[in-house]
DNA sequence: GACTCAACTTACGTTTACGTCAATCAGATT
DNA sequence: AATCTGATTGACGTAAACGTAAGTTGAGTC
């Protein structure tokens, strides 16, 4: 993964256009580039779209990702590997989004959501890490099982 | 929760038998009961009943919990609360249940499939620390700016 | 200007995890 | 005996999160 950055190099009439832009950091994105690199497919990428997680700007109709969105795919994606909901998911953007610029309402109104979100995942953290404990000993007992019928 | 212990009295031919167990733990479990401590539907139950997951002891059609059944319902609803899929549950569940008679053979079976569902688990736990640091991140930041704005 | 190729849209299919509804049936109550 | 409660079994419906297929469009290539 992350292979999306180096190209298979090709002969054409802009290669010294792409020769003084080797070293920068890529500004754009495509929509299989970043399928690549997240490991998803195109297709779930639109269909983020279509849920307003997403919303690239457009070239002739192609979508153009710029490095926010490709962050917020990153969040999306990490989110879906809990088990977030991606309608979830989408208010914890928002939170993202606008903790810049906004009144203090809406300061306050991401302060209380950001509050319960966290809340709920570390609810999650611990079930996690109880049947994390749960699997752990099951591990441990045979192990133990198996050492000592070989003796 | 875990109200389904203390039932309203009613005098009834049995009350004096009802005496005598008032203060031993419950064996068995309805369905009604399981679902109101843990918070589901009794036609979750019977839908996990159908995929394998749980088989309760019939009494005349009834479906009657011990405490083992009990135990893996308990299992079965945090892992899902952490997102695993009822397929992967099922497999967890056989971890659960084979691990004290098997032969050698199976013994190693369940090392190496628990060893797998620890590492799986933990990578998942990575991701939720991350994005619980992003989320307590922009909780701080957002309540500064609120206290930057009211001096 | 035809061709290619990637990306687009529209529409329908699929899987998971249930909910809802209807009919039925066993036990307990009246 | 009739009724009521609580449980059971299909059968069907639904929402989420995509996949698949079919046909279309736009940007470069020859």
């Amino acid at each position: 993964m992350a292979a999306g950055a180096r190209q298979n190099e090709r002969q054409s009439a802009k290669h010294t256009v792409d020769a003084h832009r080797e070293h920068e950091d890529p500004q754009f994105f495509g929509i299989a580039q970043l399928a690549a690199e997240f490991g998803v497919t195109p297709r779930a990428i639109r269909f983020y779209e279509t849920k307003g997680l997403l919303a690239p700007q457009r070239v002739n109709g192609t979508r153009v990702y710029a490095r926010r969105d490709r962050a917020r795919l990153a969040l999306i994606v990490r989110a879906k590997a809990i088990g977030i909901s991606l309608d979830e998911i989408k208010h914890y953007l928002e939170l993202y989004g606008h903790h810049g610029e906004g009144r203090l309402k809406q300061l306050e109104y991401v302060v209380e959501r950001s509050g319960q979100a966290i809340a709920e995942l570390e609810a999650k953290k611990l079930q996690l890490e109880q049947t994390l404990e749960e699997l752990r000993h099951i591990n441990r007992v045979c192990k133990q099982k198996i050492a000592a019928r070989k003796r």
